[in-house]
RNA sequence: GGCGAGGUAGCUCAGCUGGUUAGAGCGCAUGAUUCAUAAUCAUGAGGUCGCCGGAUCAUGCCCGGCUCUCGCUACCA
């Protein structure tokens, strides 16, 4: 069987942290190293994520070029998975040549195939840059919450998503002017096209998917698929290579899964195999923020273009919190590899196996320092280290540093040396399903065996009596060592190397595990070290006491942002002529009956009497007023806007509020008296 | 708001086509042991299986409602 195994591509605008970790890189490493060690064909494929709106951000941030950014980031992010040991066959980048063509032709294929669909649409624009601004470019008041510098696409304060367009107050980043709308023209790839297919493929014949991963398809499915843009107005990225495309790069999702593909370019001449052999089984890993592009758009585009294989399976994994709070990059709210191994110097092995103990695999997780002593210290230092190190001793002090002979293996023997084939099964099995944790958990239990196996034959004991028998129990400890290495390279390979070298051995395979002659009587021994070492708690005190200053520091920085929120003047508008105010037809009008409008949050539907008529309008105030509040009241109507419909309600004109929605001073705006409704404003 | 996933011992998790006293590891307690990094081995104490209601002879597992966490995704003229 040929696997290609892809691990989703890191975004080069930060380090590698313990969540990325455990939620992609350790599972994807434990999965191919694991089918190595059967020897499988596999290759394991990766690259840093290089294009897209953030990166062009911190570099104007910085004032460097993007291509800085993702230099200096591609950097840190290679060698710290270099360090961990996670072993991808090659780790590339989609700021490659190779990538770049890659991506073009393949966007160029399916624009020749006729695959996708143009479309016109109006979007901001920097009338003084005079450039698009994709939704990260602009900022302003969020529409929510009220506070300023949210993002055209979130409010990092409250968290909620937006869309450029309910942005208060919008500026541009680049020049700080007031963006204009425009419009523009971009491809779309028709995902509803491919809705059937994916039904089929993904809810009939991929029922073995994770919970998380099938019921978010589902959903999406479910909902109806819409067209998807594939293009950007940016100008870093890969350009769209169609004529009349300047200033248009491809959109960083379009572009990231395909630099899979040119990833297994650069690796091999024979990257076809990998990608169009139909006997060749393709697996993601990934996070759950990514399943939609893996399960739904990349497999759409893939089909689009034909040829190539859809992936077998996608195992997405939920995340990782740390110390109760959700890991965030841009709050430095995280444990990074370089820094740990700064302070856990050559202990690679044991965030590995904390990480992958507790891993987000079917819901988040949180990640402790003392969880992660305790792992280290009551499973690793007590169960694992200590047996090995117990067999190597005993061997050393009683046999010389040579193997003992096994002549007669009693019926204890032989039961214990068969458990280990027990626990392999159990380990292969949860592997090939994608359950690590529990994997790991079934290698640990050959360390349990091999505990209990000594404490029960008493070797320390048996050789004042029957040094014979104390020859054939450590036979059998060591053999069980032998298999410890063995089964313990996918989850900690340092540790499985460092067990090869004490007992002189350069490599078994994964169908050794569970043999009784992995060390043939004689054999010498090398030098027996200590596997783990203790963490004390003074270590852990000082890394939590290092989180609770970033803690301490972001609060500070929060509080003179906090002040800066102090209500300032909208500046003026553009001045308008009395021609153009002539046009609005404002009129008071009378409340009839207000109401709520189903499965919306911020809308009411009034029927007003404008004296004309009685007419129906939506307006976004439900957060403000409850439906009876108003009812009987006068309100200020502009009665000549075009209608439109909002959550299936047709409003047939506009209500005048003063104030922000948002905030605390929030009022009607009516006239002083009680009026007849259909009086003139003027 | 809609949808998806999750809410099981102090902690991390199993369990499920509904069927006798709900399991494991760590932690904790007691005992044994001393080869080993005060490690190991045995035994035990810990649970109204998020809350409320329903269907069933029987439910952690099915149905309805609610609630909390995380993710995806909207309306705001």
């Amino acid at each position: 069987m040929r696997y290609l195994v892809t691990s989703a591509l890191p975004y080069a605008n930060g380090g590698v942290h313990i969540g990325h970790l455990a939620g992609v890189y350790i599972p994807s490493d434990i999965y191919t190293r694991y089918l190595r060690l059967r020897g499988e064909e596999v290759i394991h494929v990766c690259g840093s994520d290089e294009h897209g709106v953030p990166i062009t951000l911190k570099a104007k941030k910085e004032g460097v070029s993007p291509q800085a950014i993702v230099d200096r980031y591609n950097t840190i992010i290679k060698d710290s998975f270099e360090k961990f040991g996670i072993a991808f066959d090659i780790y590339s980048r989609t700021s490659s040549a190779t990538h770049a063509q890659t991506a073009s032709d393949f966007f160029r294929h399916l624009y020749e195939k006729g695959e996708f669909v143009e479309q016109v649409s109006e979007q901001y624009f920097d009338p003084e840059a005079s450039q698009f601004l994709a939704d990260r470019y602009i900022t302003g008041d969020c529409p929510k919450c009220g506070a300023p510098g949210a993002y055209g696409d979130q409010c990092e304060k409250c968290g909620s998503t937006l869309s450029p367009l309910e942005l208060k107050n919008p500026k541009s980043m680049i020049s700080g002017a007031v963006p204009v709308l425009k419009e523009t023209r971009h491809w779309y790839l028709p995902l509803d096209k491919h809705e059937a297919f994916l039904r089929q493929w993904i809810l009939e014949e991929h029922k073995e998917w994770k919970p998380n991963v099938y019921g978010q398809c589902k959903s999406w499915l479910d909902g109806g698929l819409m067209p998807r843009a594939v293009s950007r107005d940016l100008d870093w990225g890969i350009p769209v290579p169609v004529e009349g495309a300047q200033g248009k790069v491809l959109y960083v999702w379009f572009d990231a899964p395909i630099g899979y593909i040119s990833a297994t370019k650069d690796l091999t001449p024979e990257w076809e195999k990998y990608w169009k052999d139909p006997s060749t089984k393709m697996i993601h890993f990934i996070g759950k923020d990514n399943i939609v592009f893996h399960c739904i758009v990349f497999p759409a585009m893939l089909r689009a273009h034909g040829g190539y294989n859809l992936p077998e399976n996608v195992p997405a994994n939920e995340f990782l919190n740390l110390e109760g709070d959700k890991i965030s990059t841009s709050r430095g709210w995280a444990v990074w590899l370089d820094e740990y191994l700064v302070d856990f110097p050559n202990q690679q092995d044991v965030l590995r196996y904390a990480l992958c103990a507790s891993a987000p695999e079917t819901k988040d997780n949180d990640f402790t320092w003392r969880d992660f002593q305790q792992r280290n210290n009551s499973e690793l230092v007590a169960i694992f280290g200590n047996f090995v190190n117990r067999a190597l001793v005993l061997t050393a002090k009683y046999f010389d540093n040579k193997v003992p002979s096994a002549s007669v293996l009693s019926r204890a023997d032989s039961d214990t040396l068969a458990q280990i084939g027990v626990q392999r099964k159990a380990v292969e099995h949860n592997i090939e399903t994608y359950h690590f944790r529990e994997a790991l958990f079934e290698v640990m239990n050959i360390a349990r065996l091999g505990n209990k196996y000594l404490t029960e034959n008493e070797p320390w004991k048996t050789i004042k009596t029957d040094p014979e028998r104390t020859g054939v129990v450590l036979n059998v400890a060591l053999q069980i060592v032998a298999s410890m290495a063995i089964a313990a390279e996918p989850f900690l390979p340092f540790t499985a190397d460092k067990i090869l070298s004490m007992i002189g051995v350069k490599s078994f395979a994964w169908g050794d595990l569970g043999r009784n002659d992995l060390l043939a009587p004689g054999h010498p021994l090398g030098q027996a070290e200590l596997l783990f070492s203790k963490i004390e708690d003074e270590q852990i005190e000082a890394q939590i006491a290092k989180l609770q200053a970033i803690k301490a520091a972001a609060l500070e920085a929060s509080q003179p942002a906090a002040q800066i929120v102090a209500p300032l003047a909208a500046p003026q508008k553009e001045i308008i002529t009395y021609d153009d105010f002539a046009k609005l037809d404002l009129r008071v009008g009378k409340v009839l009956r207000c109401e709520k409008v189903e499965k919306s949050d911020k809308l009411l539907k009034f029927t007003i009497d404008t004296g004309l008529d009685e007419r129906t309008i939506v307006s976004g105030v439900a957060g403000n007023f409850t439906p009876e509040e108003l009812v009987g009241r006068n309100v200020t109507v502009l009665m000549n806007l075009a209608p439109r419909k909002l959550r299936g309600v047709e409003s047939q004109g506009m209500l005048l509020f003063a104030g922000d929605p948002a905030g605390e001073e929030f009022t009607n705006l009516a006239p002083d008296k009680e009026l007849k409704a259909g009086t003139a404003i003027s």
